[in-house]
DNA sequence: ATATCCCTTACGGGTATCCGTAAGGGATAT
DNA sequence: ATATCCCTTACGGATACCCGTAAGGGATAT
């Protein structure tokens, strides 16, 4: 089992919670931090200290207040930490059930594990920290199927910087020229035309505005 | 102080950091339900059993799982609550932290205080206890300027049901003659073009979809 | 080499939206 | 009563978007 374990949450009373939890698992060494900012400092020294965290829990939206982050989300955090100790485990422990975001943080910055907070949250996060000592990764079942069922069916990287341009107050011309700028195919207006009317059939949307709206709600955007 | 106080906040870890800030102040009948309708259910029977509840503290999002509820959010229970039982006070306890549902909850259902969940959350309910004890109303600082500031300038219900119609897809002309049907002044495509306009400037917005985009972060809709 | 398929692009007509102008009507002031 | 102001509505031109068709080009198969 862990020894050395970091907690990221900025609430102080789950926070709380998730310690009493890994104690009662019989984690020797517990740190706590209430900002992204922290945890990366904290893991970077322990590594410099040759005594390195082997696991990460973190939460993923931090409240900002007055003191500026570099890493402002757990994602951030996350990324960051991901790239340069890629050994370290990392649960993320979240209230956020949208398939899309949570697909991205496996296939982007490859996490061992996500839970959702919710009423069995702290169970769920027991079970991820056995299956990720294990070697294995954990899924919440509020999130099960975020891989298994083609649940969204396949949008690219490319469908969805098209719907955040859009969301942004880009024209479809606009985005034309910006995407034959940066050298993505297809940039031409036409191509933008009818791939954003295959994205409004396949997301039944009347029309763009109400495409825009539902992969808002999705979170895909 | 309050003698009989209802916790409604599905995530475990909470609802006991709340129980227990509740035991410190030493409330001695403090009842916890997971669902906003059994809430309900319990308001209404210590109602009917003549031993009412002094204080209702609930969130807002509810995780929805395999029971089907009847009030899915805190809103939703709010709504009913202080309909039904104007006398009894309610403080929403959530993450919540944009300022245009905050208003929402004092201004439509007559909430007595409104606490962000965030790293002094529990302080701040502590506060809000107090001042609700004593009959004034509560405000996180976090949302402090909900009314003082003009933060967000003057938005009718008319430009939010607006809006919400587009963002659910309905071109102009649909929104015109739904207006039409439901005698809602103005209703005529010219006048709803201009509205949109007035907004778009408002909001800095370069197009509708824009001007979606923007009041959903916003919270508006 | 030719055929076939798929993707990208160009073009054109129809529709929705954007935007300015102006007419009508109600309320209030003079 | 007249003038003024404000809001609603109507209209028309410019632009953006929607949608179908078709031409070109690359990849693969025959």
């Amino acid at each position: 089992m862990f020894k050395k374990v970091l907690i990221a949450e900025d609430m102080e009373d789950i926070n709380k919670g998730v310690y009493a939890l890994l104690t009662e698992l019989s984690v020797s060494e517990i740190q706590q931090v209430q900002y992204c900012d922290d945890a990366y400092l904290k893991i970077k020294r322990s590594a410099l200290d040759n005594e390195p965290f082997e696991l990460l829990i973190t939460d993923l939206s931090f409240k900002a207040d007055y003191r500026s982050q570099t890493y402002p989300s757990g994602e951030a955090l996350v990324e960051k930490i991901k790239s340069e100790f890629p050994e370290l485990k990392v649960i993320v422990y979240s209230v956020e059930d949208r398939l899309p975001p949570v697909r991205n943080l496996f296939n982007k910055h490859r996490i061992n594990a996500y839970v959702c907070k919710s009423r069995s949250g702290l169970k769920n996060l027991t079970k991820a920290i056995y299956e990720v000592d294990k070697d294995t990764t954990y899924l919440s079942p509020e999130v099960a199927n975020a891989f298994s069922a083609r649940n969204d069916l396949e949008i690219e990287d490319y469908d969805i910087s098209l719907l955040d341009h859009l969301s942004n107050g880009l024209s479809q011309e606009e985005i034309s020229a910006l995407f034959q700028k940066q050298h993505i195919s297809p940039a031409s207006l036409s191509s933008i035309e009818k791939r954003l009317n295959k994205l409004r059939i396949q997301f039944n949307a009347n029309n763009a505005i109400h495409l825009v709206s539902l992969v808002k709600d999705l979170g895909l955007i």
